[in-house]
RNA sequence: GGGCUCUUAGCUCAGCUGGAUAGAGCACCUCCCUUCUAAGGAGGCGGUCGCAGGUUCGAAUCCUGCAGGGCUCACCA
């Protein structure tokens, strides 16, 4: 039981005691620094249970804790808030509990039927992932892992949108423009081998427009009458009858492409428990909407298209089956979601990492899908974000205007090479050491500079000047463990030794920070919001900081004292390190 | 036009279910390296929390309206 639930508990205990009334909820918070005290119980909320001067009660509530709670030394009443003072005992025992523990903070997953599915990704096999997949995949990963630590057990997950039109096109490119290249004979990573024959074909079709234009034909017409579009529809309708040659070419490039992508992945960091493609999906969901019409969830119109009415729900009517019986994106997203509940009958829920302009998609499918009566239905979440803006403007990858994964990775750690280098501390590591630890840093201030803002905000991303490593930055909490590991490689202590010493006001405050910790991942969990963890994190080293600066640890006055310091610097390193991890971003013993 | 969403210091962002004088970093100005890593610490400057109403003991936070930005309203995905 943590100090605030006792506290909760006594201060329920003193109001039936005192006003024969039974208190529903406490509500407390962090004392303010220009006040004495450690906790805060706000009383003003009590005044619609119990009338009378806030003060009043105050001085009444803090003297029977003070009687009645060990842990409560003392307190004073400013306005409608009761500060208590908490003894060092109870900082002490608590610290004592858990300054060993690597997992501190983390609840080991039970054997349950709420799993939770986390999707994210979700590329397309026509071109490489860029800044914005970079957000994405970060997101999903991150709150993957945070909901891991939260007790449940994840299923990572990734859509591979390997069909349709725009696949032909860079397939089509690649045969008609091209002189047979492939990774190996031209050493270009496959995405980014397809992707060029996808801009390929946006250049040559747009030089066929042009023509078509010239000749007196309007542009709308042009870009339907152009013989480069017609030939990737006529592509696609081959792959649909499943044409030989054609599944053969599309089977070689989008194995080019993964190839690609697995590379990129590896090197951001994340990973997948399984993958969907949507070539084998884009035909599930017509079932469901068969058994939808029969519940009457679904209605046909006279044309024989389907539709879902939610304009009771506030919303549109929204088609779920063309007029000629094939399926639309809702057709497809319905079956696969309930597929995969049949794939992994223990998920609970799933989690969509998919960008802001789907809001209205998933809201609608989600709506469908309880219609349609799933009790999983109602822990769908679509984990939202906004856009990642370029000083220049929106990205757009036909036009080429978008941030490549793998450049701006490349870019992240250079820049930290040359900062490293101009500090020149990582004398006495080889080349390679050295190697690793730029990646790790320049990947630290990348992944924590997009996770530490709100998913919903969107994020204005300037590669030259967006990344920093000073403040509120990656290379920053990166910077403190590390200063954290050369303490402990020179501290000759024993860590299992419990000592008993006065709390300095510096280690109180840190102690304090440490016990939100398992609180915030929880919160981060409900909320799935990693800028939760990094903010605490950061928050948590200025603190350590702090006390590193004003308390002298191998110069401290009595062995206990230093004992107590090196295994509290301990702490907070796998504090770091924990919630990094979550944030899956590593950190370096030296740098 | 309808729906959703964002707006907090010059810049980038925190601010949990309403609570004390709205917090950090960057930038700018002062200090602190013969002590554990100065990618650090201590302090200063800087705010009518987009605007206007409302709800109440109390509003950056909740409600309504307005302004500005973004997204979305396809038998595309």
């Amino acid at each position: 039981m943590t100090i605030q639930e006792t506290l909760a508990l006594k201060v329920k205990e003193a109001f039936v005691s005192i006003y024969k009334v039974e208190l529903s909820t406490v509500e407390f918070q962090a004392t303010r620094k220009e006040f004495a005290g450690d906790i805060t119980v706000v009383v003003f909320p009590m005044l619609r249970i119990v009338k009378g001067n806030p003060v009043q009660i105050g001085e009444n509530l803090g003297r029977y804790l003070v009687d009645n709670v060990t842990e409560v030394e003392a307190f004073n009443v400013v306005k409608g808030f009761l500060n208590l003072v908490i003894s060092d005992t109870h900082y002490l025992d608590f610290f004592q509990g858990i300054k060993n523990n690597k997992k501190y903070g983390f609840v080991s997953a039970t054997v349950s039927n709420d799993a939770v599915m986390v999707e994210y990704s979700s590329p397309n096999t026509n071109k490489p992932l860029h800044l914005g997949h970079v957000r994405n995949v970060l997101l999903g990963y991150s709150v993957a892992e945070i909901i891991k630590a939260s007790g449940k057990k994840v299923y990572k997950t990734q859509v591979i949108n390997d069909r349709g039109i725009h696949i032909c096109k860079s397939m089509l490119a690649w045969s008609r423009f091209g002189n047979g290249e492939t990774p190996e004979l031209t050493g270009l990573k496959g995405d980014k081998l397809v992707g060029n024959y996808y801009v390929k074909f946006d250049q040559e079709y747009k030089k066929e427009i042009a023509v078509l234009v010239s000749e007196g034909r309007t542009e709308e017409e042009a870009k339907k009458k152009a013989p480069l579009i017609l030939e990737a529809q006529d592509m696609l309708r081959q792959w649909e009858a499943g044409e030989e040659e054609v599944i053969a070419l599309w089977k070689k490039m989008n194995q080019w492409v993964y190839d690609g992508f697995e590379v990129t992945y590896k090197n951001i960091g994340v990973d997948f428990d399984s993958y969907y493609y949507e070539s084998n999906t884009y035909l599930l969901g017509k079932d469901n909407i068969t058994e939808g019409l029969d519940n009457g969830v679904f209605f046909k119109k006279e044309d024989g298209s389907v539709w879902c009415d939610l304009t009771a729900d506030g919303l549109d009517e929204k088609i779920v089956l063309r007029s000629d019986g094939t399926a639309v994106y809702m057709t497809q997203d319905i079956g696969t979601a309930i597929q995969r509940i049949k794939d992994n009958p223990d998920i609970g829920g799933m989690i969509y990492t998919v960008g802001n302009e789907q809001d209205y998609h998933f809201k609608v499918l989600f709506l469908i899908l309880k219609k349609l009566g799933y009790a999983w239905a109602d822990n769908l979440h679509h984990l939202s974000y906004g856009m990642v803006d370029l000083p220049s403007g929106k990205m757009k990858s036909r036009e080429g205007t978008v941030v490549d994964a793998d450049e701006l990775m490349t870019e992240m750690v250079t820049t930290s090479r040359e900062i490293s280098e101009e500090l020149g501390k990582l004398d006495g590591y080889s080349d390679s050491q050295k190697e690793e630890v730029y990646t790790t840093i320049g990947m630290g201030a990348l992944k924590y500079f997009i996770l530490k803002v709100d998913p919903k905000k969107r994020i204005l991303f300037d590669p030259k000047e967006s990344v920093d490593f000073q403040g509120n930055t990656g290379p920053f909490i990166q910077y403190t463990y590390a200063r954290i590991q050369a303490i402990l490689r020179k501290a000759e202590i024993d860590y299992s030794k419990n000592v008993t010493i006065p709390l300095h006001e510096k280690e109180k405050e840190l102690l304090k920070q440490v016990e939100l910790y398992p609180e915030i991942i929880q919160q981060a969990a409900t909320n799935q919001s990693p800028a939760l963890v990094a903010n605490y994190t950061y928050d948590l080293v200025k603190g350590y900081n702090s006390f590193f600066q004003n308390v002298s640890i191998f110069g401290a006055d009595t062995e206990d004292e230093k004992i107590f310091r090196v295994q509290l610097s301990s702490l907070v390193g796998n504090i770091i390190k924990s919630a990094f991890g979550l944030l899956g971003i590593t950190v370096p013993e030296r740098m």
